[in-house]
RNA sequence: CGGGGUGUGGCCCAGCUUGGUUAGGGCGCCUGGUUCGGGACCAGGAGGACGGCGGUUCAAAUCCGCCCACCCCGACCA
């Protein structure tokens, strides 16, 4: 396969336009891989090197699909709404949902996710427990109504999304298909050259089983993950835990000190000589709960150089909504807010707090402070719970060693369903007894654009994008340069290695322009084709230049090995 | 949805504070010439009426009001 650059539709871009940020949305503007249309948010033209990119990333999803047993098929972009009332999902899915009418005024969408109308056809097709189980996948276009598109396609409005589907007998095979799944998953990712840590996530309000999310680690990431360089530790920072640090066992008894004017961690640690990790600091909120309760009063007792998790605090609760209280609420002085001799207030104790130090608390009294306060001996901890936000650097609770924390790119998630829209939707089957029993459900996605995206964020350098050579648009750039004579041998020895690495299967973009040097070196690293041969002034000696683009220097081969050399990269 | 920012040829941007010839530069594009290994140079040329509407004024890209769009932060969301 050769494309000639001559007539490719190829926009390359010298300078970025000023509303794109992220390196992906740059390079993907600045590489012509694609526009965005009309003055939308969040919309955009795939031009044919962003086409050949997707195309890749899909023939590798499909494969692994097809290797665990998926069943490709397409399912309709426009919805109608009657589907999505059974479930109820009309009325909650909001603003973000795109709605439409047609001419007679019957209500549909356009799919954000499609869990209703794979159901709706699994229910018409499915009779028997001889028929399960299933899993069926499809790449389809899905449409949110964001609130805010942003960052190119890491957000856009209208996305290419791998959507799978699983439907079961019972539990066990769900999981068992989970777990397949979750395989293939790892192997697409590594397959498409991008880092990628599954991580435990929450199943939100859908609850049930587990759900593990797929993070590209990038900073242009929209969720903070920590994860274990040692073990396969991974979770979101809203779930993280930390092995609560070793702290030497109080033997002094609990004293007061004087601590005028010192209300803040760094204030107290400063007057009293003691390092903030030393001193428990008690923060107070109102909660409020589904049974009507509100009102009460709970506290977190955290060590002082650490920040509340909420949600961990909101968890341990059971309330429904927490907010931080105000200073009315709270009949303690604030600033010298203490655990010991705490009334009406009900407590949860972080861990590391717990156990067995002696700390600085406040004393409850203006302007006093008191040292070596031990958890179970000079107060009531209360509840144990951890609700300290894990950051960097903090132990493994799987093995201990320092957790890292970064931000990552949500590109995949696996979910058990279970029969949440079987049981709304009626999907049932009869099972060996003759019962009818609900379908057991999975659902697995995938973002294709946002995996192109990611991959991007991932493999880039200041002259452009560097694109593993799995997912390129191309394997090899062919650059004849020269003038007159040396020119027409280059372009001719170039058109001859080109038939011959297409023979071979290499895709191979060759740069025909008539185009200074410069201009062509700067646009093939810009579009980040893995391996460029430049057939220049060396063709005198007959030989070639062969550069790998993520590498720093270029090595000259004999013309007559340019084809071997080249094709040893790509194995064939 | 709250806060902030921006809107001037295809792209990047100046001009606006302090209204006043024909709205300007760079990149890109067209023509000719010279060049030719890391985004060349010279000469000539095409292309915008300044996001939209309304107002103030003798006069508005520039001042005022409303609206729209896009971008950023946050909230929200899988």
């Amino acid at each position: 396969m050769i494309a000639r650059m001559s007539r490719l539709l190829l926009p390359t871009l010298r300078e970025a336009p000023s509303d794109a940020d992220l390196p992906s949305h740059r390079l993907m503007l600045r590489a012509g891989l694609m526009r965005r249309v009309g003055d939308s948010a969040g919309i955009y033209a795939l031009l044919p090197l962003g086409l050949r990119v997707k195309a890749k990333i899909e023939a590798i999803i499909r494969e692994e699909m097809d290797g665990v047993g998926g069943q490709e098929l397409v399912l309709p972009i426009v919805q109608p709404a009657e589907l999505w009332q059974e479930t109820g999902r009309w009325a909650v899915y909001g603003e973000e949902m795109w709605r439409l009418k047609d001419r007679h005024g019957r209500l549909y969408c356009l799919g954000p996710t499609h869990e209703e109308v794979v159901t709706d056809l699994m229910r018409h097709e499915i009779r028997s427990w001889r028929q399960l189980p299933l899993l069926v996948y499809q790449i389809q276009n899905k449409y949110r109504d964001e609130r805010r598109p942003r960052f190119g396609l890491l957000r856009a409005r209208e996305f290419i999304m791998k959507d799978a589907y699983s439907f079961h007998t019972d539990q066990q095979d769900l999981e068992r298909c989970y777990r397949s799944v979750y395989g293939a998953y790892e192997r697409i990712f590594r397959r498409c050259g991008l880092d990628c840590r599954a991580v435990l996530a929450d199943s939100g309000a859908i609850g049930g089983s587990a759900t593990h999310e797929f993070m590209a680690p990038a900073d242009a990431g929209e969720a903070e993950i920590v994860f274990c360089g040692r073990c396969d530790y991974a979770v979101d920072v809203e779930r993280g835990e930390a092995l609560p640090r070793p702290r030497p066992v109080a033997r002094r008894p609990m004293a007061h000190v004087a601590t005028p004017g010192a209300r803040s961690i760094a204030d107290v640690a400063a007057f009293l000589g003691v390092r903030p990790e030393e001193i428990a600091k008690i923060l107070f909120y109102q909660a409020t709960y589904g049974d009507g309760r509100t009102g009460e009063s709970v506290a977190a007792l955290i060590p002082g150089d650490r920040e509340l998790n909420e949600v961990k605090l909101q968890m341990a609760t059971g309330a429904l909504e927490l907010r931080p209280a105000t200073a009315e609420e709270v009949d303690v002085p604030l600033g010298y807010a203490g655990p010991v001799g705490l009334r009406g207030v009900r407590l949860f104790t972080d861990p590391e707090v717990a156990a067995g130090a002696g700390w600085v608390v406040g004393a409850n009294e203006d302007g006093r402070h008191l040292r070596d306060a031990v958890a179970g001996r000079d107060f009531d901890p209360g509840t144990i719970i951890g609700l300290s936000t894990v950051r960097a650097g903090d132990a493994c609770p799987g093995c201990g060693a320092p957790l890292a924390a970064r931000r990552g790119i949500e590109v995949g998630q696996v979910f058990g369903l279970g029969t949440k829209y079987s049981t709304a939707l009626k999907a049932t089957f009869l099972d060996a007894q003759g019962r009818e029993q609900p379908m057991i459900m999975g659902c697995y996605g995938i973002g294709v654009t946002r995996t192109m995206a990611a991959i991007i964020e991932q493999h880039h350098d200041v002259d452009g994008i560097v694109w593993p050579a799995s997912v390129a648009p191309y394997h090899v750039a062919l650059v004849p340069v020269g003038t007159g004579d040396e020119g027409r041998r280059a372009v001719a020895a170039a058109e001859t290695l080109a038939t011959e690495l297409s023979g071979l299967g290499i895709e191979v973009l060759l740069d025909d322009r008539d185009e200074r040097p410069g201009v062509k070196f700067k646009d093939a690293d810009l579009l980040g084709i893995p391996l460029r041969v430049t057939l220049g002034r060396a063709l005198a000696e007959g030989r070639v230049e062969v550069k790998r683009r993520a590498a720093q220097d270029a090595e000259l081969v004999p013309l007559a090995e340019a084809t071997r050399v080249t094709a040893a990269v790509f194995g064939n």
